[in-house]
DNA sequence: TTATATTGTTAGAAACAACTAACCAAAAAG
DNA sequence: CTTTTTGGTTAGTTGTTTCTAACAATATAA
């Protein structure tokens, strides 16, 4: 039984979408700095996403998508947004639900988060 | 930094749970057909949950619940129950939402908990 | 221009849960 | 009363992610 877990991959791409809209440019070291991690864990991490061919590096070091890889983390980074949405309509503060939104995300499938979208056009009351 | 997942305890407390009440005494053996893993996995994870008192044994080699493991056992299995009713109840399908109401009840908190079975009572069809 | 940060890497170890292989003890079957 | 099946354990390996320690290369500062 191969227990491959595909978590870590998709918290570090979601990681890298979230600061490439904050900050332009990211590096391996802004990880670092997100996550909360060493650098070891993010160079090892980032080898891995290098050979899936998530990501790719230019010459000074920043990262840049695949076309396979933004479209992962867009979509890890939906259900995370979507997840937080429909949360809080239920009534979980703000700060909870974005954490569970966290985990939640790596194991709901594409048909949950269907429903869950409609879901929350339904009943979001926030944005 | 520890990160120490006992999300796999949880998953034996409650496949522990269930077969007691499907077939009234549960050995470790029952747990190895019904989770699908080998005799040595199960006996390993019987030892972690007798060190953290979760269960004991009889002369039997049934496994009986501590106080702590029966309560900790009914709260996953109950964060289960509501989660897979929460799915149903905004469309996914029922295999799927027990599929993933497995994964998701080790992630959620108590505050969590209490918003979705709330939510149940406002909008839950399925009983 | 030398000294010090900054950024990133490799190597090695620690956790954790799963596995296979090999074994023991007791019950069931012949 | 042997033989086989059943239930359980221990030992050792694998796979995954993290960590610390140590080092390399480049950029910034003195």
């Amino acid at each position: 039984m191969n227990n491959y877990n595909n978590q870590s991959a998709e918290d570090y791409l979601e990681c890298i979408l979230i600061l490439r809209e904050r900050l332009g440019n990211v590096r391996s070291i802004d990880v670092v700095n997100e996550m909360g991690v060493t650098k070891p864990s993010v160079s090892v991490a980032m080898k891995k996403l290098r050979e899936q061919e998530m990501v790719t590096f230019d010459e000074n070091g920043f990262i840049l998508f695949t076309d396979a890889g933004i479209k992962l983390a867009k979509k890890v980074y939906d259900k995370h947004k979507i997840l937080t949405k429909a949360l809080i309509a239920i009534g979980v503060n703000e700060k909870t639900a974005a954490e569970e939104a966290c985990q939640i995300e790596h194991v709901i499938s594409d048909t949950t988060y269907k429903c869950i979208k409609d879901f929350i056009k339904r009943n979001g009351t926030i944005d």
